[in-house]
DNA sequence: TGATTAATTTACAATATTGACAATAAACGA
DNA sequence: TCGTTTATTGTCAATATTGTAAATTAATCA
């Protein structure tokens, strides 16, 4: 009997907002006025339906973090069967579908994790989690390697992957993107 | 016969502040009141030195372009004769004197970096000029190498140190530090 | 249509931030 | 000591941000 809740709606379309905020102007600058705008719907809404401040950046750490985890074991579950490598050195360095936001969100939440107790472990747990996950296709694709030496390759790769995506809201140009893909790909050799 | 002006000590004290500031908060979250606590004077004092927020920002980002290129030709020119590339992946990846807050300076940059016109060309010019130095290390400890090869392996080495002076803030274990080091270390190898 | 529940808007108070200027204090030389 | 210049502090207005509650509108079903 009561009108349809689109709670689950709005809160989804809030924190990608809120998102798009915090990649731009960092946690502190990330006003509830501009998250508004950027949904596109008045202020007294994101209280409506997050809470205050507080609960909203609450809301804000936990959304991310389950996001992080799901796109990444969407990239890793996409893999196909054979040539999963290349498959997966050409998603992390394409230029097709970037999305420069996801790194920024990263960055931002880095520099707020001293204030923000919880972040810290998550973004930990997500970078290991990742890397872990690299370091699995390493070795499914060179049985013969030893586990060390994957990891390390798998730190490595990651780093220049996380890194390159950092610094894509710079525009920089092509060859210096390939020199990073490149790098990447010695890593994978000599193994 | 006037009172002795202090207004470079000031200044750079200010811009000091301000960096630490824009570490932790962001541009956007760097208030003049946090800026003048920081650096432990009065507010309208930032006022009296650099002018308004705006006029701030402004030498802001030219403060830290040079200190940037400053921090960079002091590192490789303190290198020593022999064993240059051990001291400097040494220097890079010790964990002695670390100051995480350049690295979050840099990553607030980057994503203040389309609002401030002018942060990307210097951006961009100080990564390319890092790696350049870099690649020259490289070459020189390796003359066989092609510089193809070299100026590869410095990009991915350049990536991998930006990257964990990135997530530094986040404390992480210092056998995650060990194989970004190793990591790095590998690409030098099988030049 | 009316009741009910949620969405949305309006409105106002409290606080934070910035801009701007006047007033005061301090250091130096004549 | 006096005049000059600068550092430092004090103060207020304008704007921005947040918190909060009430009022209004809209959708669904009986």
């Amino acid at each position: 009997m009561p009108r349809p809740s689109l709670k689950d709606t709005r809160t989804d379309e809030i924190l990608e907002a809120f998102m798009r905020c915090v990649a731009r102007y960092g946690l502190d600058g990330s006003t509830l006025e501009r998250i508004s705008e950027e949904a596109g719907i008045g202020r007294p809404l994101l209280r409506h339906y997050l809470g205050n401040r507080e609960q909203m950046v609450a809301q804000f750490i936990d959304y991310v973090t389950r996001k992080f985890d799901g796109m990444t074991t969407e990239l890793f579950d996409a893999l196909p069967e054979t040539n999963r490598m290349d498959v997966l050195i050409g998603a992390l360095f394409g230029r097709e579908d970037y999305q420069p936001d996801n790194a920024a969100v990263f960055q931002a939440m880095v520099a707020a994790s001293d204030r923000y107790p919880g972040i810290r472990a998550s973004l930990l747990k997500f970078i290991t989690g990742f890397e872990e996950r690299v370091a699995g296709e390493i070795q499914r694709q060179k049985p013969q390697a030893d586990a060390g030496s994957c990891a390390i390759a798998a730190s490595g790769l990651t780093a220049i992957y996380f890194n390159t995506a950092a610094i894509m809201p710079l525009k920089p140009e092509n060859h210096w993107q390939n020199r990073q893909r490149q790098a990447a790909q010695r890593l994978l050799e000599n193994l």
